[in-house]
DNA sequence: CCATATACCTGGCAGC
DNA sequence: TGCTGCCAGGTATATG
């Protein structure tokens, strides 16, 4: 489910509501991907400081401290005030004097982990092979033509590996390359330079917009307000095969990239 | 180092 | 209805 857009979307909802809220009690449901790494118990009484994002991670500073939590394919917070009985995939309950922070993740794919600091082995497992960040200025096209030049494969699989630029999931690497007018099965290393220009430009537009809009609901992504996101309603290609291209009508195609669904228009997306 | 396959887990849906 | 197989927004890890 939740791309960058998501994740940040989810930021957003509940960050300045949980800033200074002292941590009463923390619950933990079934096993996460990965274990919390510590007591929940040996959180209460820490403050969380703010929340911050790096790649579809979100960064919860505490005074001392920090939790990541990755949402997977299927996670979605809540943050409330009161939150009814824990229901069979409610996974993480924090209990603060300023609501209670929920992660409901079905498939289990979501994480919790604590790290002592933000440089420690246990974030930096995480973090440390995260490419730059698409939104906040610091994506250069002269740097990333340079990531792509050293890639064989195909530049949809470049993109979902998060190592060159973070946060371009399944749907808006289909998005992105359709704005862009690149196949999805071009070798990064063979992109014109005009067409790393485009992409470049059309992976800022495509999560800026996505992010506007709330995000993507395609089946029950919701920010920690409850609220759903309506950017699948604008989606380009992904999802569509067999309907017609938006920009020349030409049926969308699908194709299997590493186990994963891309859509592309044949038409405007030339080899 | 690089590229690709695999594993994790649950629910929804098409097809029979 | 109920079963089976397949698909789904991610990514660390194993394998070649």
């Amino acid at each position: 489910m939740p791309e960058l857009p998501e994740v940040e979307v989810t930021r957003r909802s509940f960050a300045e509501r949980i800033a200074q809220a002292r941590i009463l009690a923390m619950h933990m449901g079934k096993p996460l991907r990965w274990p919390l790494g510590v007591s929940p118990q040996s959180l209460v009484g820490r403050t969380v400081l703010g929340v911050r994002r790096r790649g579809k991670y979100l960064l919860l500073d505490l005074d001392e401290g920090l939790l990541l939590v990755h949402l997977g394919m299927s996670g979605s917070l809540n943050f409330a005030p009161r939150q009814d009985a824990a229901g069979p995939h409610d996974h993480m309950d924090l209990v603060t004097d300023r609501g209670v922070l929920r992660l409901h993740d079905p498939r289990r794919f979501g994480a919790v982990v604590w790290a002592s600091s933000q440089s420690a082995p246990e974030a930096q497992k995480l973090l440390s092979h995260l490419g730059v960040e698409p939104l906040d200025g610091q994506f250069e096209v002269a740097a990333f033509a340079e990531g792509l030049k050293k890639r064989q494969s195909a530049i949809k699989q470049v993109l979902l590996a998060g190592d060159v630029v973070v946060g371009v999931g399944n749907i808006y690497a289909s998005e992105c390359l359709f704005l862009a007018r690149i196949r999805p099965t071009t070798k990064a290393s063979r992109l014109s330079r005009p067409r790393v220009e485009r992409l470049h430009a059309a992976i800022v537009q495509v999560l800026n917009r996505a992010v506007a809009q709330g995000g993507s609901s395609l089946k029950d992504f919701v920010n920690a307000e409850g609220r759903t996101g309506y950017f699948q309603l604008e989606a380009a290609v992904y999802g569509r095969a067999g309907e017609p291209c938006r920009v020349c009508a030409t049926p969308i195609k699908s194709l299997l990239q590493g186990q994963r669904s891309t859509f592309f228009c044949p038409q405007c997306q030339k080899p």
